[in-house]
RNA sequence: CGGGGCGUGGCGCAGCCUGGUAGCGCACCUGACUGGGGGUCAGGAGGUCGCCGGUUCGAAUCCGGCCGCCCCGACCA
């Protein structure tokens, strides 16, 4: 009774001290810190920065875009940049301390790179020239060259070369959480794709291959695992191990229809690669034995499909010429005309970082006649021969004559590829090249990615390393990444219904939401409630606002807290708490002495339901 | 980069075509009532109509330029 007197004059200040002795009593026993440091004491919504929306922000089309806006989670404040709200930023903080665990797991340790660097050690590695415009550049007031980081290799090899002079250092890994710039052509959904977010980013030094394929697989598991206990089941999929000046990559992918990756897998399991490349067998077509070449009259059919329609062809009977400009010269791409161009492999075939359709204006300059080009009397042009067009024969390309075409063509009999390979794209029901399964397309978010990058860094920038026998070496090295907030948008479109997020308790910004429904009686039973809540280790946003239970209830839904406690009179007088499940259809009562008990336990079940230690399905790890 | 759409109070929108005191709903403030799923009534506060220029006696509205945001697409040869 003395207690309660002494809440009602000052409830906070009580509470508080409770929990300073508990927090310190319980992270002693269980050896590890229970409440992260964005634990905050009782947050009352009348306090809280955070405001609601009753209507859907116009701007916003995918579900997490507009749950977060609506929640009160993110503001935007330029195209691809956000604030990160209370809400959001204690979801945020939640997921890195998730992945603060599981990196210590691995004895990955964190530490923090600039975000704004002098251009020198971006112009070693070549990437300040190979780069394009995404990455943001100035000169600081004595006009030196200075970058906003879009990535941190370089500067992490620099202090991986500082560190590691001996193999008897190595291996070792940091990690850090830190904002990177990178100026997309078209940001877009929220946080889903955004120009500044917050990385997280790791690094590992080698002095050999086999122990960067060690803390590769284990920063593999490390990134399942994290995943897991975000409430996302990652899909790993073989991704473009180049587009870092890496040997091998793995995307980590959350399936939903919002994804704008495209992700290519078999029905079993055994194989899932990103499209950029995703390989697959081609279907083959007898077109028969080659036959002469002929020239025939196509007037005004300047499409693959107006030409076959007019010839009375199948697509794949034509063989489809597509331009690029590779930054300095004309790549003509011949490719069957049933299938299309795989840019990534065209990039990877040409060996240049970045490519481009081509203009009219370069196409005219090299004497090609758009509508009609053909491969077959170009000189001064990379002809790019997609091994499509290697197995086929008697196909119908353009003339390079204004309305004609070239029938039966057969390669190599009329004309010569300077590069031959893979470069089109895999369609949905091809083959597995190896098991014959057929493929299924899905549409995913990239959540995190790995990279064995080898040497490519510690050669350009000289990290080298002594060996045992006294030779020198370059430092073999990793990277790996996690986009944070493209994480918690990945959960929000995975986890919410038509009222609003429903977080999993691992990560949601608070682990109980307590109702307050009516006068001053009741506001200090939920009081007491909150701090004894709080007392047990459970974080708690209590609603004290006098609003009408209806905006409390639909803002407790939009917001997502997945345990929801109510005190009102009702309750009060049935010396009971209503208790709902987010994801439960109706309320119970729980009799007022079992409550803190049954929400410990429902938030501990909440936690277990995530299966961190599942078996990893990964494709072709090496 | 290409195409489309949109900039009017914190959010959602009308007004623009046909120039003449800047409006509505929600949110916000005050008071009363109400009190378990966005409640009712009364009274309020809040806007350089994205920016610059032009036309006009007069511009949110018409004209020109610029900026910003959203969405779609980026294999036509």
């Amino acid at each position: 009774m003395r207690l309660l007197a002494t809440l009602v004059h000052c409830p906070n200040l009580v509470i508080k001290q409770a929990n300073a002795t508990t927090r310190s009593s319980l992270s002693d026993t269980l050896g590890q810190q229970i409440f992260p440091d964005c634990s905050t004491p009782m947050q009352r919504m009348s306090r809280l920065f955070v405001r609601t929306l009753r209507d859907n922000p116009s701007e916003a089309t995918l579900v997490s875009h507009r749950l977060l806006l609506r929640g009160g989670y993110i503001r935007p404040l330029g195209a691809g940049i956000y604030s990160m709200l209370p809400l959001a930023w204690r979801v945020q903080r939640r997921i890195e301390q998730i992945i603060r665990e599981e990196m210590s797991q691995i004895d990955c340790q964190e530490l923090q790179m600039p975000f704004v660097h002098p251009s020198d050690l971006w112009e070693h590695t070549g990437r300040f020239e190979s780069v394009g415009p995404e990455m943001v550049r100035f000169q600081d007031r004595w006009d030196r060259d200075m970058v906003l980081a879009m990535t941190h290799e370089e500067i992490a090899t620099d202090l991986g070369k500082w560190f590691a002079s001996s193999y008897r250092q190595l291996p070792v890994s940091f990690y850090q959480f830190q904002s990177k710039f990178r100026d997309e052509p078209r940001p877009r959904g929220g946080l889903l794709r955004v120009r500044e977010f917050t990385m997280k980013d790791a690094y590992s030094f080698h002095p050999d291959f086999e122990s960067l394929d060690d803390t590769y697989n284990q920063f593999v598991e490390a990134y399942v695992r994290a995943f897991r206990r975000c409430g996302i089941e990652p899909a790993v999929v073989e991704s473009d191990a180049l587009a870092m000046s890496g040997s091998m990559a793995h995307e980590f992918h959350c399936l939903t229809p919002a994804g704008e990756d495209t992700i290519v897998v078999s029905p079993t399991g055994t194989y899932a690669a990103n499209m950029e490349v995703a390989t697959a067998r081609k279907p083959v077509f007898d077109h028969g034995a080659p036959a002469p070449l002929t020239k025939v009259a196509t007037p005004g059919k300047t499409t693959i499909e107006e030409v076959a329609a007019f010839l009375d062809l199948e697509l794949h009977q034509t063989l489809k010429a597509v331009f690029y400009w590779t930054g300095d010269a004309l790549a003509f791409v011949a490719i069957r005309g049933d299938l299309a161009v795989n840019e990534a492999k065209l990039r990877h075939l040409l060996g240049v970082p970045e490519i481009r359709l081509a203009a009219d204006q370069e196409l005219e300059a090299a004497g090609i006649v758009a509508g009609y080009a053909s491969p077959i009397g170009l000189d001064n042009v990379t002809i790019v021969v997609d091994d499509s067009v290697e197995s086929s024969t008697n196909l119908v390309a353009g003339a390079n004559t204004p309305n004609f075409h070239l029938t039966n063509v057969n390669y190599p009999r009329d004309f010569q590829g300077t590069l031959v390979g893979d470069v089109s794209q895999v369609r949905p029901g091809d083959l597995h090249v190896e098991s014959g399964e057929p493929l299924e397309l899905q549409a995913g978010i990239e959540i995190g990615n790995t990279f064995k990058l080898g040497t490519f860094y510690s050669e350009k920038l000289d990290a080298t390393f002594l060996a045992a026998d006294g030779s020198q070496h370059p430092i073999v090295m990793g990277s790996y990444g996690i986009g944070i907030g493209r994480l918690a948008a990945s959960v929000v479109e995975r986890y919410h219904d038509d009222d609003g997020i429903i977080w999993p308790s691992s990560i949601a910004p608070y682990d109980v939401h307590v109702v307050q429904l009516g006068d001053s009686a009741v506001a200090t039973g939920a009081d007491v409630l909150a701090g004894e809540l709080e007392a047990s280790g459970l974080s708690v946003l209590l609603d004290d606002r006098s609003e009408s239970a209806g905006v409390k209830f639909n803002d407790a839904d939009l917001i997502g807290i997945p345990l929801r406690l109510t005190v009102s009179k009702r309750t009060l007088a049935a010396e009971a708490v209503e208790f709902k499940a987010r994801t439960d259809e109706n309320a119970e009562n729980i009799p007022r002495d079992q409550v803190v008990a049954t929400i410990k336990k429902a938030h501990a079940d909440g936690i277990a339901a995530l299966t961190p230690d599942a078996p990893i399905p990964m494709p072709s790890l090496g």
